[in-house]
DNA sequence: TAGATTGTTAATCGATTAACAATC
DNA sequence: TAGATTGTTAATCGATTAACAATC
């Protein structure tokens, strides 16, 4: 059983990766990594163990190899087809920065429920009415949208959402989702997560420790 | 000592009671908070406690106050004022968002490199060039910034905004900062956690619990 | 070989929860 | 009182780290 903080290691370990390997930089060491983003070795070890993949003592871990691993475990060879629903600031800066990057993931459609947003084309990516959502989710098997809708639409729009066949949802909206188990959801709250920022910015945060 | 999760409930926790409030309710337990996102009853009660705040048996806790309470350690009864730093997709809809939303926090200044986007007008922020941050920082005792450059300026933006003075950074940028412990950091990583909620949609996460 | 790094176990740490006497 | 909720302690859980024999 891989934990959500290990994939997210994981995903942070590709990204660097993929640097050495542009560098062609061809072995690495556990504590390499572990230097880059503050963790320890053992930690880095144990996480390519739980991925199956072992180096060599003295030697360390081939980058090619390991990225192979990787991109495998996150199935990056293939494109990634996934919705947004609510066209806002936010989810139009979303659309732009995944489609013109060159990332694996694609939003392949975006929904409003705003007329005057729908059919229209941003970075590769056509909007439509969010009654048309549930068709296109099934007839396109997409299993991740990203929420960008106002607090009090949110929600309601990621039980149609579950309906159509959704498996996991990024939400960026002020809101806990209540949605059955099966549904993933992962949040980021911007908003509270800058009162946390500007909360250690203030001599209360002395003494606390930067993990 | 408080926690940073704690002191990210303790946002959360202001935010439904400011909902309570609106609605005038009045006493709310333990348990009914639990139950709005998940946690044990007693965690709540926890948490109150390291605020220094006590309910009372069979009557539970009296929103005003609590409110007050959590407002008073937020500190939000004065506007606080941050800057941005990148004024791409992103940071353009951050500052709409903060500054048209009735929160207290206020972008009041956003930096950027390229000329064109200075001098402008975004939601009663104005933007300079980036090389006017370090006065304005002193100038205003700015303790607090968001960058959202591209990844290959954030480590050089923020070693000059900590010169400056600032104490606290919400970094949108895919880079690990590498800055003194003095300055705290807190990471939004939108590709690692998209690219993490991709793979639970996948069968990979029969099995996983919904934290 | 000597030295460095690995895989892996045991110890540590911290956060969360369960439980219950005290309280209203 | 009886019953429900609190403050608080003890137990649990999981993640992280330290340590070290095995390995090249």
């Amino acid at each position: 059983m891989i934990s959500e903080k290990t994939i997210e290691r994981l995903s942070l370990y590709r990204r660097f990766l993929n640097i050495f390997y542009d560098e062609k930089i061809e072995n690495i060491y556990s504590h390499q990594l572990a230097d880059m983003f503050g963790g320890s070795a053992a930690q880095v070890r144990r996480d390519f163990m739980s991925l199956g993949y072992n180096g060599k003592s003295r030697v360390g871990y081939k980058v090619k190899d390991l990225l192979d691993c990787l991109n495998d475990f996150f199935n990056t060879s293939e494109k990634v087809d996934i919705i947004l629903v609510g066209i806002g600031n936010i989810g139009r800066s979303l659309i732009t920065y995944f489609n013109t990057s060159n990332s694996h993931i694609h939003i392949c459609a975006a929904f409003d429920k705003n007329d005057y947003k729908i059919n229209r084309v941003i970075s590769n990516c056509r909007s439509y009415h969010i009654d048309e959502a549930e068709n296109f989710i099934k007839k396109n098997s997409i299993k991740t949208a990203i929420v960008s809708v106002p607090a009090i639409e949110a929600q309601n729009v990621s039980e149609k959402l579950q309906k159509a066949g959704i498996k996991s949802i990024l939400n960026f909206s002020p809101v806990r989702l209540s949605l059955s188990k099966k549904t993933y959801v992962e949040d980021i709250d911007i908003g509270i997560t800058l009162e946390k920022v500007i909360y250690f910015s203030g001599k209360n945060s002395i003494g606390v420790k930067n993990v």
